[in-house]
RNA sequence: GGGGGUGUAGCUCAACUGGUUAGAGCGCUGCCCUGUCACGGCAGAGGUUACGGGUUCGAGCCCCGCCACUCCCGCCA
């Protein structure tokens, strides 16, 4: 017989009924004369009741040493609890189910961890977690989070195809493009010395699909790139793919939005406004230090660069003079900052090149500063009418060239922040979602050492089409059609249109980027020579599935979101993965390993 | 590649300035308990203080090395 209920489904309308459950043993209270075990599924939570005048002795003392998370399947009756023994902490908390009979399918060994009380469970180290991975999937809060990220996909799918997407998968095995993150190898072994390579993204076939007439394609792709993990980077991550033909950056926002706002509306069953604030990086960088601002909180960068052009603090004056600027943020209520604080700051500003943090502390009514002797009244009220300088209040400057000087304080202004959240002092709505397009990014950026142009995004990315005359004469101010979605501080996505006119695309490699024409062949050949049989204007965007899930399970550790995440040092403690080949493997593969490999 | 943090019982943590037999809560085992839902009560078992060296009369604590996990910088067109 199999079940006839989930663990979340019994009312009191059942009562009387007699039902079979099916699920794990989540908790045993153990009264001696009466037994009570709730049972779990992926559902939720069921109270059974044992009670010896109803059973076979047998049978109840098998209940009695039930451990948690065996796998038991019981029948029985349901009936409302006793006035008084309701729980309504759980959605079945009315009823409960007399036992009538009991079957072990399977029994449990002692765990290395409880996952039944959602406080211990949170604490327990990852590391443990990971290796046990099966075991963290089932505590309730993982499991909403695969739920929500499977929401999510749905949706994703609905939405797309509603908009007339086709869902096309790319290859895994593909060609190694030198630039760009390090990639996954695999080595051929039908031709010594090739191999295929992960992809970092579908980037390339998406604008071939483009070619072939999809017109409209999207993909949840898998991604590969071999670098350095963090708390929101794994090296195989997921991407919402998408790329459309005959379009402008327009249609791109609005087709987001639409995804965003649906995704939302399904995960959290919140209604977001759409369309979205747009911010040039210009803005973003002058008013908050970063292209992926976050929005949430004040401390807006203020420009003093006028105001310190002649003035007696040379240091200030002087950045002004080398055509850099003076810049500052107001970190309210920190003029208690410690040592340390301050310290750590200036680390940051050191990081970025500047030689120190000059700042103020306003602290008992006076302005303490090492700097604050060399500023006249009139600098000092301009301070204090541009930052609203109170009280309680911590003033920092960077002094340096725009990029550098809003770069440290956008730094420091995240840093403060953080330092107040971990105090208490700044918090945020969880429902809170501050979503922004970040636009106009600088097509091409200038690498002083290597003495040469690259391209900010890929080269891919079509100029500001007013902005192409600009390409030879002053690279520089060439805008690219290049957005960023940006939610909350954290980059979501990014794309642009592409180039589909051989002749710019031409420009762009061997022109700008400086590339040699046999290498641009050796490289994108096969692109630029589709993109002789009629490539439509196109555009496309790619946003991080797992950023995303991970934002709308309100965690920030993309592992929480992925079944089975790799380790900071892209380990799996689960199947304790990479490990060695064979010397049969290595021998197929025409591999020869020169340094000792890890002790098996 | 670099910097920070963590590592003590199955789990979460404590252990003063280096000083007696390394403790607590939960879990586990046994006994008691008929309305619990973090059930309660009594008793008990459980430790190579991640690992390897060193200093010391004496090291969980100090020093050197190393491993694992984690956060950050670099890196991520």
């Amino acid at each position: 017989m199999k079940r006839t209920h989930h663990c979340n489904e019994l009312r009191p309308a059942h009562a009387g009924a007699n039902v079979i459950l099916d699920g794990w043993v989540h908790s045993r209270r153990d009264l001696g004369g009466l037994i009570f075990i709730d049972l779990r599924d992926r559902e939720g939570r069921t109270q059974t009741v044992f009670d010896p005048s109803e059973l076979p002795p047998a049978l109840f003392d098998q209940a009695s040493h039930l451990r948690s998370e065996s796998v038991v399947r019981v029948s029985g009756t349901v009936r409302i609890r006793p006035e008084g023994t309701r729980n309504d902490k759980i959605a079945t908390g009315e009823v409960e189910v007399l036992v009538r009979s009991l079957e072990v399918l399977n029994t449990a060994e002692v765990l290395p961890f409880s996952i039944d009380d959602p406080e211990v469970a949170n604490k327990v180290n990852e590391e443990l977690r990971l290796q046990y991975r099966y075991l963290d999937l089932r505590r309730p809060e993982m499991a909403r989070n695969l739920r929500t990220r499977s929401k999510v996909a749905i949706a994703t799918r609905r939405y797309l195809d509603e908009q007339g997407f086709l869902e096309v998968e790319t290859p895994t095995l593909f060609k190694s493009t030198p630039e760009g993150a390090r990639e996954f190898l695999v080595p051929n072994r039908r031709d010594p010395g090739t191999f295929y390579a992960l992809p970092q993204s579908p980037q390339q076939f998406k604008q071939i699909l483009m070619v072939s007439g999809v017109e409209r394609y999207f993909q949840l792709a898998r991604c590969y790139r071999d670098e350095d993990l963090r708390a929101d980077r794994q090296p195989e991550f997921t991407q919402v793919d998408i790329e459309m033909s005959f379009i402008e950056r327009e249609d791109i926002y609005a087709l987001v939005e639409g995804l965003l706002k649906r995704v939302w509306k399904a995960a959290m069953d919140l209604d977001i406004p759409a369309p979205f604030k747009r911010i040039s990086f210009h803005e973003a960088i002058n008013r908050w230090g970063i292209d992926k601002p976050d929005t949430r909180f004040g401390m807006e960068l203020v420009d003093f660069t006028e105001t310190f052009r002649a003035s007696a603090f040379k240091v200030f004056a002087g950045a002004v003079a080398s055509g850099g600027v003076v810049k500052a943020i107001n970190a309210k209520g920190m003029a208690g900052a410690t040592q340390g604080q301050i310290e750590t700051m200036t680390d940051h500003a050191k990081s970025l090149g500047a030689k120190g943090l000059a700042y103020i502390k306003v602290e008992g009514g006076e302005w303490k500063s090492p700097i604050v002797k060399f500023f006249t009244q009139a600098e000092k009220d301009a301070l204090v009418s541009g930052l609203a300088i109170e009280e309680g209040d911590l003033v920092l400057f960077a002094a340096d060239p725009w990029l550098n000087a809003c770069e440290i304080l956008g730094k420091i202004r995240l840093y403060c922040a953080d330092v107040l959240r971990s105090q208490g002092r700044l918090s945020f709505d969880p429902r809170r979602f501050d979503f922004l397009w970040v636009v106009d990014f600088p097509l091409l950026s200038f690498d002083k050492e290597m003495n040469r142009w690259y391209s900010s995004h890929h080269p891919f990315t079509a100029p500001v089409a007013e902005d192409i005359p600009l390409l030879k004469q002053d690279p520089r101010q060439v805008r690219g059609q290049h957005y960023d979605i940006v939610v909350n501080g954290v980059e979501l996505g990014g794309g642009s249109i592409r180039i589909h006119q051989p002749d710019v695309q031409r420009t762009i490699f061997e022109d700008i980027l400086q590339i040699p024409p046999d290498e641009t062949r050796l490289r994108f050949g096969y692109m630029l020579e589709a993109f002789k049989y009629g490539a439509p204007p196109h555009g496309g965007i790619a946003l991080g599935f797992d950023r995303l899930c991970a934002m709308l399970c309100g965690t920030s550790s993309i592992r929480d979101v992925i079944a089975f995440p790799k380790t900071a040092k892209g380990t799996c403690l689960m199947t304790d993965s990479p490990s060695p080949a064979s010397a049969r493997q290595l021998r197929d593969l025409h591999l020869e390993v020169k340094t000792a490999p890890p002790k098996a």
